[in-house]
DNA sequence: GCCCTAATTTAGGTTAGCCTAAAAAATGGT
DNA sequence: ACCATTTTTTAGGCTAACCTAAATTAGGGC
């Protein structure tokens, strides 16, 4: 049994690739480690028979290593710690993925348990049920700067995800119902004398002008 | 001359000790930054010869080192970035200082320059000219939850002031024309799905989370 | 079931960053 | 100006984390 006191940058990175390449309940094995992180495998065999006796993984010489409980908690506490990181650094700063995942995947490794929990309640997420959000970033990035303008303002072909509307009394409601709503996909499919045919993973609809400068869309 | 590839953390702790002790213009003495270090002046000695060698401070045997030009850069450097790390940690996370000295002292080696420009532009400042509204840090910490929170993270009914809206400024310059800017009163009607309709005196709005999460909410 | 190849481990080397102990240099009091 | 004390450096040792090269083991094809 190991004591709890901190394990190394390299150490903790070998854990959670071991945990990111563990399939089922398959052993990992050494040369598959040795090309995820880049090292050469003596120098993987050597990690992971010091987290062998360390306690954190089951490795037997010549068949690969398995997470043990203790291995499993670190791994998922760094999982967590770089998810909330990389969702900080893209969500709330706005720094772009690669960046933010090599940023992230360095600050892991330093952040304390209370920290971890604070930005957690800051990202507003309960930690168990993620994988919502992230699961659509396919960023329909024509032009490098976002820009939010109104439906009404652009032309024929146009695609974007509404991002805000400004509501009078029953508009909400209604677009919401079309799949008009923030943080959904939107295409306009073409403009006809001041009427939008647009177009929401719930089907065609036909828009006004007046209402179509309400529904503010990014690129 | 050095090459401007990364420091060691413990390269760059020393230069950053190093800029701490330089009272007016004096060589600092290896014994002082033993002290502070908590290593052995042999280590010490070590460590400002190898800076010496990258020109990173101007050693001479038995009478202390100075920082360059260069040193005198990277030490400006840590300083901002530990600053800021420790203020967006105690003053938007609600961290207590010890614990927050610590983890900024840790992060502070790991931040990129952009994410470091980001970091500041959130915390509200320009990075030309530091030292305005962030200055109050009337932090008394009723609960263990931290002070501003974005929008995102409130449920019906909350009532606040806008603190701060970042990072993007075609957005930032929509939800000013809606009202929804720094030093005006927002509330959050409902929070259906992802989707958050607020108030302010301006109207009514629909606001996706990932933007609802850029707008921070004072109490 | 044997052998060949690929995978893995061992052996031995390097560097940064720490240490202790011993040697050398500075410094201040007389 | 000398020398005793303090400061600093050198010398030599250790460990983690990397490496290469050589030895060993596993596993598939016949």
């Amino acid at each position: 049994m190991a004591s709890m006191d901190a394990l190394s940058e390299s150490a903790e990175m070998m854990i959670k690739n071991i945990n990111e390449l563990a399939a089922d309940d398959k052993r990992v094995r050494t040369s598959d480690l040795a090309a995820k992180t880049e090292l050469k495998p003596a120098t993987v065999t050597e990690m992971i028979q010091r987290l062998g006796d360390l306690g954190l993984v089951d490795y037997e010489a010549y068949h690969g290593v398995h997470l043990t409980k203790q291995g499993q908690h670190v791994a998922d506490v760094i999982e967590h710690r770089f998810n909330i990181l990389e969702r900080f650094l893209t969500e709330i700063l706005g720094v772009e993925t690669t960046e933010a995942s090599e940023v992230a995947c360095r600050m892991e490794h330093v952040l304390t348990r209370d920290v971890e929990h604070k930005l957690t309640t800051f990202l507003g997420v309960d930690p168990k049920k993620e994988s919502e959000l992230f699961c659509h970033k396919i960023n329909i990035n024509e032009d490098d700067s976002p820009k939010y303008l109104p439906l009404s303002n652009y032309s024929e072909g146009k695609k974007g995800t509404v991002k805000l509307i400004f509501e009078d009394e029953h508009l909400s409601k209604i677009l919401n119902e079309q799949g008009i709503r923030p943080g959904n996909k939107i295409m306009l499919n073409n403009n006809d004398d001041n009427v939008y045919h647009v177009e929401t993973d719930k089907g065609k609809f036909s828009i006004d002008r007046k209402t179509a400068s309400k529904i503010i869309i990014q690129n």
